[in-house]
RNA sequence: GCCCGGGUGGUGGAAUGGCAGACACGCACGACUCAAAAUCGUGUGCCGCAAGGCAUGAGAGUUCGACUCUCUCCCCGGGCACCA
């Protein structure tokens, strides 16, 4: 008896092609469900090798054993098309890329039925496909509408050879491109961003109900990066300077001033207060006290806004600050005890002749600042987690992207100086940035001071590139004698270091001595004023607290760049109207959504418009100029606009490619629905994803975008569910056979198919089971292939031997250690595969081959429960040895046995006997014997007896079943 | 540097705190064969003739008993990396 596997398989797949409700779901939404779902594959030129196999062969082991327990499975298979490759593969053989996937798609289905995946394929789905990316668009148009999807143009990653730009999550390494390795740049391109930081906290913290291996929740609460702490204020000013200047403004954002009547100043246009002396450091307070006292305002009626500059007034006067402040009074009018009356008016009705033009002019510019978010506050935001070190902050720390920096508002007398290293620090690499980490550079704000809140103490202020500009504030109090960085930078710069914190009560006592590196554990304070002997979790609060600083949580995730200057992607559904733009007044306001409202001018497409279609192009290339190759097209971006009907411009930038992946597993439920994502009811009965198999590289690219999207549908009501994934399996790598990565360009790649023509597809799925635990990584090494191959082999031909002794005589009934072997293999093979140890199940099958082959032949009861336990892993082989067993139906459609319990009770044990912890001797014992009864037995013993004789026993230890343990 | 995993024969890997090395590969020997392959059988952690001893990266600890739990360290893989 031969085992042709080419033979067996190709008729079996030939069958199993007209029975394909096999491997279907069915269409009820009663009965137990389980919904088991691949990572979805991108169909690459280059097919399939054994590591995408892998998983794919878990989940349908798993999936034919649910389906014969009983279970409805969904267990589908799409292809996730959009994306570079295709592109490029398009551009380079000059070829439609909608012809490349397709291509690509048909030579993956063969392979994967080769192989005897058993998909359901009447789901199978495309991301490319029209029908399917309608719905991407749609929710993208939902995304947009609640206001989720916003434009902004900002110094973002972008691939110079992919010539796109990135999302962050696809910068690996130190700043390299996810896809093609080339280090991507920085640049200012128009982009559409997503608001996935509005979902971070819940991205967080609903981690933790999932069934998801720890290393990958870990990836994503560090990719997530939340930290608490607070944000501080501290106050900055000139060394020199002890006046300001100060502007009161209105709602309208008018400058208001007065006409004094009376007095000295009859009849002349003056500012409320205009210019006041002081020596208080803080001249915030004293600007609001002359207000106070000059127009009679309380309190509550002034609001700080913030510092404009510096201002030379007149010539020679130096550098004096100009401070906003606004009035929230209505028709703001002076009711102060001054002696004259006064009628405040806004800057722009004063007669030029009446004012001192060059006064008039600066504030009249106050207006112009306040409407361009030009004031800047007075004081510098720092983001700590430690407050409690605050009374250590002995200097500040600009990023080099910090407004204050920007320009020389704060009057920083070596300006030149700072704006080049400002220059130095934006045109450095990431990678630079990087490996320079440990030198820290950096230069002094001279003439700038800022003031401790907590000590009051005036401390110098820096800009170095070590504080990111895209964290927190873009500004940190620098500890030194706490924090490594701060300690570093304090050393280069000849800083101080006041250690603030001490590791306990004791220690404190200490006097302060020369730190060879920071300590940055929390302990108890010490030289921090009314806060000493607290500890660090109660000083945070308690300063915090007193210097009026703001609890705050950050994230260091950052919203999502979600346009690509590429072609081969869904177009993103909306339009530029410049009409609608303009036309913008209150009572139209009403008909824009938050989404409109929030990105004046984009107008989204109407619901029944989607899809909006990729048009076809000549060519593919990208301009690498920030525009996608549609905008070519002037034909397709020329259109109208859905709103007011007037002309408008398409937007040309496509979505990245984790666009369609983000919901496909919601498609897969009612692939075939017009009218709607998915049916409410059918989401409901599958949702969510018991199991799901994949690779880690996607732990902070698709896994966290899906879950965005999840819970956006989720609160809009599509979903029923909160998360998506509910158990996820990382397969692990499947390394070529120099245990280097499998790739192309290694040219390591093990095609699967190799092994399927020279011995079948269910040795090689059996074999990539048995290489070990599904989870593990390991490199491919054919060197145990052949003993699956025997198994396969000698099972065949012992179900072929009995089959033949039967239709001689009448079967022989299996010794019963067989039987008993049997259900404990049934039981072990059973619970095995739930738990996707498949490598033990196999094994398990194979000591129970090896018995029974010391019997032949068996009965056929027998051999068709051993076929039926083989049947998910070999599900040719199967089939046939099925149909030689006379059975009826395909093999994947019968039920899956069941261990008689009563059977596999045995009434006796191996007990394990000790002496000293070592194992002297093993007895055949009885079940529920007594502890005397066993020592009895032990002590009679020759093996034991040699390691006892003569010697007191002290203590027994007696494990009931098991083990005795004899201690002299 | 930080956060996760992991370290068991020649190899892949098994072991609810209770017989370490299941199962498989490889290897050795034997059977079949003129011979070889295939197949079947036996053996196979290390030291030792044996009795026995030693062994799960190293060292300590908890325990009657540790591959398994705790601590320190070393090595390998993955992720993050000036995130205040």
């Amino acid at each position: 008896m031969s085992y042709d596997h080419t033979k067996i398989e190709r008729k079996w797949q030939r069958a199993w092609v007209k029975n394909p409700a096999l491997t279907r779901a069915r269409t009820t939404s009663k009965g137990k469900k389980i919904y088991v779902l691949d990572m979805f594959p991108y169909p690459s030129g280059e097919g399939l090798h054994v590591g995408h196999t892998e998983g794919e062969v878990a989940t349908d082991i798993y999936s034919r054993f649910l389906r014969m327990k009983g279970y409805n499975v969904l267990h589908p298979m799409g292809w996730d098309a959009f994306g570079l490759p295709a592109e490029n593969y398009a551009i380079k053989h000059k070829v439609r890329p909608a012809k490349v996937v397709k291509d690509n798609v048909a030579n993956f289905k063969k392979q994967m039925s080769a192989i005897g995946l058993g998909f359901d394929w009447s789901r199978e789905i495309n991301t490319t496909d029209p029908a399917y990316y309608k719905w991407t668009q749609w929710i993208f148009l939902k995304l947009f509408e609640h206001g989720l999807a916003y434009e902004a143009k900002a110094p973002i990653n972008f691939c110079p050879s992919c010539k796109t730009g990135l999302a962050n999550e696809e910068v690996v390494g130190d700043g390299a491109c996810e896809r093609c390795a080339t280090k991507v740049e920085r640049r200012n391109v128009r982009q559409w961003m997503l608001k996935i930081t509005a979902y971070a906290e819940r991205l967080l913290q609903d981690l933790d109900e999932l069934d998801w291996p720890e290393q990958l929740k870990a990836m994503q609460r560090n990719w997530i990066g939340k930290s608490e702490g607070a944000e501080l204020d501290f106050r900055v000013y000139h060394e020199k300077q002890n006046k300001v200047l100060f502007a009161l403004i209105n709602e309208k954002g008018e400058t208001l001033i007065e006409k004094r009547k009376g007095g000295a100043f009859e009849g002349k246009w003056l500012f409320p207060g205009g210019k006041i002396e002081s020596e208080d450091a803080d001249m915030v307070q004293a600007a609001i006290r002359e207000i106070q006292e000059e127009a009679g305002f309380g309190v509550k009626d002034i609001e700080y806004l913030g510092f404009l500059g510096y201002f030379h007034p007149t010539a020679g006067n130096g550098n004096i600050p100009l401070l906003v402040f606004r009035t929230k009074k209505k028709n703001a009018k002076p009711s102060g005890d001054t002696g004259h009356e006064l009628k405040w008016q806004s800057v722009d009705e004063v007669p030029q002749e009446y004012g001192h033009d060059a006064f008039i002019e600066m504030f009249r510019g106050v207006r112009d600042a306040v409407r361009e978010r030009k004031i800047f506050p007075s004081s510098i935001s720092v983001f700590t987690t430690r407050v409690d070190t605050v009374c250590g902050a002995t200097y500040v720390v600009l990023a080099p992207e910090h407004p204050l920096v920007q320009k020389n508002i704060l009057g920083i007398e070596n300006y030149t100086e700072v704006s080049a290293y400002i220059d130095t620090a934006k045109n450095k690499s990431d990678l630079e940035r990087t490996t320079e980490a440990k030198g820290k550079t950096g230069v002094r704000l001279n003439g700038v001071r800022a003031v401790n809140p907590a000590t009051g103490r005036a401390v110098p202020v820096f800009v170095a590139d070590y504080v990111l500009g895209g964290y927190g504030t873009g500004a940190v109090m620098a500890v030194p004698a706490h924090d490594e960085r701060d300690f570093a930078f304090a050393k280069a710069h000849g800083l101080p270091v006041e250690e603030v914190i001490a590791q306990n009560i004791t220690s404190s006592k200490n006097t302060p001595t020369d730190l060879v590196q920071a300590f940055t554990d929390d302990g108890v304070l010490v030289r921090s004023g009314e806060f000493n002997g607290m500890t660090s979790h109660e000083a945070r609060i308690a300063i915090t607290k007193a210097v009026s600083g703001r609890s705050m949580v950050k994230y260091k995730l950052h919203d999502w760049i979600f346009s690509r200057q590429r072609y081969w992607g869904e177009p993103i559904p909306l339009v530029f109207c410049e009409h609608c733009k303009n036309q913008a007044s209150d009572s139209k306001l009403r008909t824009l959504t938050k989404g409109e409202l929030l990105n004046p001018g984009w107008i989204a497409l109407k619901e029944k418009d989607m899809p909006l279609e990729l048009p076809n192009v000549k060519s593919y290339e990208p301009s690498g100029t920030g525009e996608s190759p549609l905008a070519k097209i002037e034909k397709w971006v020329k259109t109208k606009c859905p709103r007011c009907g007037g002309s408008a411009r398409r937007e040309t930038n496509t979505m990245p490619q984790w666009a369609g992946s983000c919901w496909y597993y919601l498609r897969f439920i009612d692939p075939h629905n017009t009218k709607a994502l998915v049916d409410k009811k059918k989401e409901k009965y599958w949702m969510p994803v018991d199991v799901y198999v994949g690779g880690a590289e996607h732990a902070v690219l698709h896994l966290l975008y899906a879950r965005f999207w999840h819970k956006f549908l989720y609160d809009i009501g599509v979903v029923s569910q909160k998360e998506p994934f509910h158990k996820l399996i990382n397969q692990g790598l499947i390394l070529g056979p120099d245990k280097q990565k499998m790739s192309k360009s290694r040219g390591n790649v093990v095609n699967p198919l190799v092994i399927v023509a020279q011995l079948g597809a269910d040795v090689l799925r059996m074999y990539e089971m048995f290489m070990g635990p599904l989870e593990d990584a390991k490199p491919w090494d054919t060197s145990g292939i052949a003993g699956i191959r025997r198994f396969l082999e000698r099972t065949m031909k012992i179900v072929h031997k009995s089959v033949g002794a039967v239709r001689e005589k009448p079967p022989i009934t299996a010794e019963k250690y067989s039987e008993v072997l049997l259900h404990k293999t049934i039981k072990k093979v059973t619970e095995d595969i739930e738990n996707f140890r498949f490598n033990t199940a196999i094994s398990a099958m194979m000591i129970l081959l090896n018995e029974l082959e010391k019997q032949p032949p068996l009965p056929i009861s027998v051999c068709r429960a051993l076929v039926l336990l083989l049947a998910p892993f070999a599900p040719h082989l199967t089939e046939e040895m099925w149909e030689m067993l006379g059975g009826k139906g395909s093999v994947h459609a019968q039920k899956w046995p069941t261990h008689d319990k009563q059977l596999i009770q045995e009434d006796e044990f191996d007990l394990v006997v000790q002496v000293n912890g070592k194992v002297r001797d093993v007895l055949r014992l009885p079940k529920g014997i007594t502890e005397s009864d066993a020592l009895h037995h032990a002590t009679d013993s020759e093996k034991v007896k040699k390691f006892i004789a003569g010697q007191e026993i002290k203590k027994k230890i007696f494990i009931q079943d098991r083990l005795i343990n004899i201690i002299i």
